[in-house]
DNA sequence: ACGCGCCCTGTACTCCAGTCCAATATTTTT
DNA sequence: AAAAATATTGGACTGGAGTACAGGGCGCGT
């Protein structure tokens, strides 16, 4: 069985997370680290402002135990401070029991926990610093078959499908189909996501120009 | 029991990957990928040159089921575009069956697989250009409260109602409040024309500086 | 103490967005 | 000519977005 450990920089447990783990270990500032640990123990880290230093220091020490940075208010800035630091795993401080122990069997299998939100964002905005990835976003509205290109047009106008179909003479049945189509191609999941990478690469291209 | 199946784009199957599946289905290209899929399942893709394509394709249109991309020559920048097309996972297609099998594990439980190599180097590449984006909402809307701004900037980063909830640490019926309040202020009718509105002024912005 | 603005949450509801499963006609490509 | 892409639409369906209505708690100024 796993053992889990919770270094709380206030001294403060959360409920949940004695719930999701009863025979967990709660650390404070004072306590020593346990020196036996296993591989698939996890060790779990709360706090607020020196929440980084700590996982720097557990993450770098203990290499092959799994370390999870509880947050009372995530963010991404500090998402991504941690896990630069070392951590496998980010979450809020009060996810439910169930989560908790989902986010443990992740991490001591070797895996990462990070929010799919921020995952995104997170490879989007290192794709900038990758060349070869944004060749093939560039050549986007080429992709697109003409009356496609038409319908997102009017989404980037910002039409519903009503106003779009209106515009365009044709039937709301038929805008959703063309965007189906367009979703598909471009890869995003829908018209808000396309008009967010659309306006993006636009005005990447505003500024090379 | 979790199903897996294996979508491989030039008909092969690595024996590994039958060992670690007994029970996984093969797809290939004029396969139809199965309809009824269960959140456990796990849709695993093999390819080389289209398997780019066909990981977008999967992921956006069965996004509550986690796709792990399979390379014959694993590299960084392949691994960052199949993690943006939205794979959980990204792995060598001759890796141990032991070592899929751990995979399957923390991708069918929300967990993401990714070398810790990438990791340093994603999160790095990320922090140079993700703090200016906030600094751009920042003096949008004088008129908005602390909070509004916060639940308006998730929005403008894209995120949806729940994303935007859990990210600030409230309920979706908060955020949907605090939305209803800032249309209300702004005069626009929904998210998208909030994007679009803030987006404008963002820019126009950026010209006079 | 009282009112007021901000923050948070709940239930219930309508409406739109998007998908799945088809189908047909035209045009382009091979 | 056969095959593939394009354009169009329908019905049924799931899920998210947004609103209306109705509260409770907290801080601040009069």
């Amino acid at each position: 069985m796993s053992a889990h450990y919770l270094f709380s920089l206030d001294g403060k447990a959360p409920e949940r997370w004695l719930d999701a783990f009863p025979n967990g270990v709660v650390l404070n500032l004072t306590s020593s680290v346990p020196q036996q640990l296993a591989p698939e123990d996890v060790l779990w880290i709360l706090g607020a402002d020196r929440l980084l230093q700590a996982v720097q220091q557990l993450a770098t020490m203990r290499s092959h135990v799994p370390v999870v940075a509880l947050s009372m208010a995530p963010s991404q800035s500090q998402a991504l401070a941690v896990l630069e630091a070392g951590a496998k795993g980010y979450c809020h401080a009060l996810s439910t029991p169930k989560m908790l122990r989902q986010v443990a069997l992740v991490v001591s299998h070797g895996g990462l926990w990070v929010g799919a939100d921020l995952v995104s964002r997170l490879v989007s905005a290192a794709q900038s610093s990758i060349p070869d990835v944004q060749q093939q976003a560039a050549p986007i509205a080429e992709r697109l078959t003409p009356r496609e290109r038409a319908v997102a047009d009017e989404v980037l106008q910002g039409a519903s499908n009503k106003e779009a179909a209106r515009n365009l003479g044709i039937t709301e049945r038929t805008v959703k189909a063309h965007l189906s189509a367009i979703f598909e191609k471009l890869g995003v999941r829908d018209r808000l996501q396309l008009i967010l990478t659309l306006k993006k690469t636009i005005h990447s291209a505003e500024r090379a120009a």
